[in-house]
DNA sequence: TGTACATCAGTGAACGCGCGTTCACTGATGTAC
DNA sequence: TGTACATCAGTGAACGCGCGTTCACTGATGTAC
């Protein structure tokens, strides 16, 4: 029965309420707005207890921040698993984002919230992050998007796709979107609107208007 | 000397005051987060004149939604005035857009953030708003787009629309863009994206992917 | 296995502080005559 | 114009409350022998 680590186990598990208890709360109330007290009181810990594990609400923010682009970073994941054919990789991309929606809103609208009205340190953190998500998104769409584009062009669109989803899934979040998978429909259907744009795109200005 | 409503025009500056005090705060700070005492020392007046004015918070952060929206509609007004003839509408929004962006950046910025972490009251405040703009838009580009169109697809074009030009103002307030005059181009780049994607549009699945 | 000691997650009490709200007030502005 | 009264924006003091943070503590878990 003497297992070594029950202590360890306990602490994580405790962390993780603390984690939680604040993903729960911070649907209703921006983070920076909710007490330390009342997060703990929601992890079911005295307030006390709390600075075993984090200096500061700042810190658990930036926890969440973390966990929370982890979810958003296994779409991008998936896209790359379509392994070149656009087709495929918009289907495995869609399919990872429904499943996200589904399980994982609180992550999206933790993002979605936190991107401008964090607290400064969080509010930076989340930007870092879908910087990078887009960096990233941007290398995948190069390959797919005509030779003479401009790198510019491509990170813009890139921007719109990331807007596109989180716009999305907040939608879903608020109730303008009735189930996980209209999130899917509706993203496919944006990125339909201009990926089909893209083909005829002039790149160096000069278009009918 | 004797003016009959110097007690009125003196209600009104100090209740702009605290508007203004409000706004200027809530860049830094989520409005859940400020609290009436803050508001009312940045304002220049005692916590309780501030009940004077407004009943509480909430009320300052629906009377700036209402505000605000005005700054966006404006580039709607604009949009109008282009007369039916596509680029005059697109030159005429443009132009109303980088000027908004120049002079009330604070306006979109309090858009964008109490959109989704507002206390529940602002939020949804802000949410009616976003929609009916959404809507107005969409009537505005059924005239633009092809008769085959399904309407739901004009409202998507539209929040896509409406999106990109919250999205990049917001780029300007967190310096990811520099000027106002980025704004437009950047905006502009999205929409010919978009708008470029739609000449295409088959509007009943079957595209190549 | 049993004993003696070390570790450390979680507690409880206490602190000083800023909070939202109330209410009787003040004194400049406005009105009636 | 001068006087007497009414209005009301803004004040100052006071209230009870929840806040973040500290610190000595407890007692279960873990370790050494």
């Amino acid at each position: 029965m003497s297992e070594p680590r029950r202590r360890a186990e306990q602490k994580e598990r405790t962390r993780r309420a603390i984690l939680d208890a604040a993903l729960r709360l911070s649907a209703d109330t921006p983070l920076a707005a909710i007490s330390l007290r009342t997060i703990a009181g929601e992890a079911g810990i005295k307030p006390s207890s709390f600075y075993v594990h984090f200096d500061s609400t700042d810190a658990v923010g930036l926890a969440l921040v973390e966990e929370s682009f982890e979810s958003l970073r296994a779409v991008l994941i998936a896209l790359r698993q379509g392994a070149g054919d656009e087709g495929e990789m918009l289907r495995a991309a869609m399919d990872e984002l429904v499943a996200q929606a589904r399980d994982r809103q609180d992550h999206f609208g933790f993002i979605a919230r936190e991107r401008f009205s964090g607290s400064a340190v969080v509010r930076e953190a989340v930007r870092t992050q879908l910087v990078r998500v887009e960096t990233d998104l941007a290398i995948d769409l190069a390959r797919l998007t005509p030779l003479n584009w401009a790198s510019e062009d491509v990170q813009l669109m890139a921007k719109m796709i990331v807007v596109s989803v989180v716009q999305s899934v907040g939608d879903l979040i608020t109730g303008q979107l009735d189930s996980p998978e209209d999130v899917g429909a509706q993203v496919t259907k944006m990125l339909r609107m201009q990926r089909v744009g893209t083909l005829n795109w002039r790149p160096y200005g000069s278009a009918t208007d």
